[in-house]
DNA sequence: GGTGATCGTGAATCCAATTCATAATATTCA
DNA sequence: TGAATATTATGAATTGGATTCACGATCACC
């Protein structure tokens, strides 16, 4: 039994219509057209789907069964094709957000809390997917978006910058390095890094000093959650470089110092990366233009 | 953009196999078919539907978003084939009764609490239609079944004897009536006549007797509930004529009397009408059967 | 019992989907 | 890296099912 959705589309224009000759004008095809169509199905199923003994033609039995799958399927089908409709005009979309950067979550979510009343019908997400491979899966369209801090050339995505920040070192004010006034890549030698688990070249302190200087630290450990980070530094059980940004919450307190890292000023820019041909869609640069503004604004409140 | 199902197969086939390939397998028919119908598909929608960057190819947001339509719509297209299927070999179907005597409520339930058991998936439902011309509405399939004393030769339709019963004189048994041990059809000239509101040529009373004798009452009252017409009837407000299945909860009862008609035995037979090839299907022949022996039953208990 | 509306039929036609053969491209593994 | 393998794309030819056209049959309604 083949049916097909040319079926039910007939199905319910011949009943909302009352016969075939109105049907086939809805349907814009011609009488005979309806008519071996209905032929062939009732064939497929079996049955007649219609009683003739009356003229206008009226739904059997086990027509109207198949009338009521028509009336819950075709809604759906008009459904889909008015979502991609929308997808087109660009008023709805998907935006999947991966983060290389775990500390992102403090400015990504008051941008997307933004967003989301701009674009309702965009589906938003955060997949804090550290492990996976982020730029293979936003070609993949796994993702949609890839905020990280190393670009890389790669055909078919491009690179927004978004902000700049400063990789800062935090440690408890007990801490020994508390009494220098900049940190350098030696400073670490005996000190327990803790760090996001992930690889190092995901990490500013180490793409931006350890690994050049050779240096490796006593120790590091790996934590999933910023303010776990924090408790551990504040109890000196280790030290951290975190972005400004996070830095931000504990400058004042007295059981942390912050300090810069050096020598020269070491500063890293954040990008959003995107499928080159999504960065043209609306809502796509309207999440841009926040995630440039909008951190910024932050750091300064 | 003219979707079908067949696009909807493609694409869960697709998914599921990963790959075209594979999913030319299960769709019976070849890559190339795939490459082509996909391609025609992403035109119509003016969308990629995969991405192809990767080579078993991945759908893309796009091609999600319509993956999750299909996976709702094929599921009722499935269970649609398959209630056709049952329809077929007759476990299912629809059983809408229509009854022409009001009082066959009585032994009708009854069947039908038995039926429901034997046929849970027969949909089953009764149309009081005493307003509609139930014949006409069983050849246009409205309804399945009409319950009838009064068989007419009609084509495409048969009648199937049920039982046979004595449309009984019941009256007060203060009414002067029910001196007499026999009502004869100029008994009624000077009564109140309490029937059922339908036409005069579907009531026994009048089909059996009045009409050929040519005998109007006094007076005619149409009620709508037996109980109701029991009700004035033992408050002597009328009398009237019901089938003996119905006399039997009162026939005890001081307030009432029960009288034969006459003169010569007078008896009707219930009939169950049904469309020509209905007949033989399995829930409709258990359901005559059910109808002949069930309400004798309940006549003798 | 005409008259108009409605549905069915069969042959011809048309178009869209499939096939076949092959190219293009990606993936894998030595 | 290069050969082998797997996967998708392409284009022309073919097929087959759906549509059209023209007509006949049937029903409904004055």
């Amino acid at each position: 039994m083949y049916l097909e959705l040319r079926h039910f589309r007939t199905l319910r224009a011949i009943q909302q219509a009352g016969g075939l000759a109105r049907a086939a004008e809805i349907l814009n095809t011609t009488q005979s057209a309806l008519s071996h169509q209905v032929a062939g199905l009732e064939d497929q199923v079996g049955m007649e789907l219609f009683v003739r003994r009356s003229k206008p033609m009226r739904l059997s039995a086990a027509g109207t069964r198949m009338l009521r799958v028509a009336e819950r399927i075709l809604p759906e089908i008009a459904a889909l094709e008015e979502e991609f409709h929308n997808l087109l005009s660009g008023k709805t979309g998907r935006l999947h957000i991966a983060i290389q950067c775990h500390a992102c979550f403090d400015w990504l979510f008051p941008v997307l809390e933004l967003f989301r009343h701009a674009w309702p019908e965009v589906d938003v997400d955060i997949r804090a997917g550290l492990a996976f491979d982020s730029f293979p899966a936003l070609l993949r369209e796994e993702v949609d978006l890839v905020i990280s801090s190393n670009p890389e050339p790669l055909a078919g995505i491009t690179f927004h910058p978004l902000f700049d920040y400063a990789p800062t070192f935090i440690a408890s004010s007990k801490n020994p390095l508390a009494a220098k006034s900049m940190i350098e890549a030696e400073d670490f030698r005996d000190q327990v890094l803790i760090t996001y688990p992930v690889g190092r070249d995901k990490l500013d302190i180490f793409t931006e000093l350890l690994t050049e200087a050779r240096v490796e630290p006593r120790a590091q450990r790996a934590v999933e959650l910023t303010a776990v980070i924090l408790m551990l530094v504040g109890s000196d059980r280790g030290v951290a470089v975190l972005p400004d940004w996070v830095i931000r919450d504990v400058k004042s307190h007295a059981d942390y110092v912050t300090r810069p890292l050096g020598p020269g000023v070491i500063s890293k820019r954040l990008y959003a990366a995107t499928r080159d041909e999504d960065a043209a869609r609306p809502f796509m640069a309207h999440f841009l233009r926040l995630g440039r503004s909008e951190p910024v604004k932050l750091q300064r409140a």
